[in-house]
DNA sequence: GAACCCATGTAAGTTGTTACATGATTGA
DNA sequence: TCAATCATGTAACAACTTACATGGGTTC
């Protein structure tokens, strides 16, 4: 159950409402979490009646926003799953990866797009974090600036440092891919190239 | 959908039966793709209900192993897929990163144990896939073996071309994961020797 | 007043996990 | 004969997607 624990872990940062964090979970490639507001809702209706956060609408709030808090049995929730919990890595599911495999009895057309779809979809990846890792040093990101708000003193630099390299993660994981298909597609036309002077 | 479309295109190597399906899917980290049994057998006879493979039960076999074959419609629905459909890239959902966001607040000794643990995990991965591009390279897997038996004429440096793109691929996957890591754990190492100095 | 954003919600369906269940064969 | 492997299956649950639904506020 990560949504929950990435739920609550936004929540240390600041009290807000289910559509600011749809929004969050949303926007910039899905940040490193993912969720549809209509997962989102019921997930905080659900802390709240385990007691992890507390909601409120705001007097003359004619919208309803609904305002959650995390409560300190939440940061408790929150503080045992960092500690305890080892990171559980997902199994492979790769369908870049299967469609590859069986692209091999396709034509080279077809193959070729297979990567140049790939690296553009990373370049769409790479744009995107390496905008936010520029904001990160420069110290403009917004979600930083506030966690440095709300980071115990001496903390700052872990802050920013963990951002930064989790960011820069991001980033190589872009570099990567790109990296690895543009091999692909100069092996693919060294190939073709071969293929047209053996016949 | 995409177990379909890759059990379709592992049946395309060699007629099987569903506990070996379960065994690819499962060995090799998962090879690209990983999928139980229980998910497996009902899904094969949806494939079968809708005409896109057929099974049989040996005749003489009292453990009732059922082997099952791609149709003619079958390979027509893979194909389509190949031709037809981009890639789909999932959306974001990344443990290890909101784990890490979240472990600012928390001792560097803990901090320090996730990347060694992250350092681990693709260490192990990284020993799969380099031995797989070993065997793959020397001609000697049997996965690739058995598809070149089946690959159109002309066609076997793709396939051996490909299977190593993509077990080249993992092998890059790994390495950027291990260096990220090491990288982080150069930094933490010297913010605790620069905070102790300080303090 | 139309279009768009803010804000929350439900319901149906798909996918995937975990646990339970059964029975045959093989090898120590 | 006991354990491991072969082989398939079901059932309950959890996670996630897609579509539908509603209503207030803002801006042109």
């Amino acid at each position: 159950m990560s949504l929950r624990h990435a739920l609550l872990g936004f929540l240390t940062t600041e009290p807000t409402s289910g559509y600011r964090l749809a929004q969050e979970f949303s926007e910039s490639a899905g940040w490193f979490w993912y969720a549809s507001h209509s997962q989102i809702h019921p997930e905080l209706r659900r802390l709240e009646e385990a007691g992890l956060v507390t909601s409120e609408v705001g007097a003359g709030d004619a919208r309803g926003t609904r305002t959650y808090r995390i409560t300190d049995a939440g940061r408790a929730e929150l503080d045992r799953w960092l500690k305890d919990g080892a990171t559980e890595y997902p199994p492979v599911r790769d369908v870049e990866r299967i469609r590859l495999l069986f692209l091999d009895q396709q034509p080279l057309e077809v193959i070729r797009k297979h990567f140049e779809a790939h690296i553009d979809h990373h370049r769409r990846l790479l744009q995107i974090y390496s905008d936010q890792l520029d904001a990160n040093q420069r110290g403009v990101f917004p979600r930083l600036v506030k966690r440095l708000a709300v980071a115990a003193p001496g903390t700052e630099d872990i802050v920013q440092g963990l951002k930064e390299i989790a960011l820069k993660g991001q980033v190589m994981r872009a570099e990567t891919e790109i990296t690895w298909a543009e091999n692909a597609l100069r092996w693919l036309a060294g190939h073709d190239a071969a293929g047209r002077v053996q016949s």
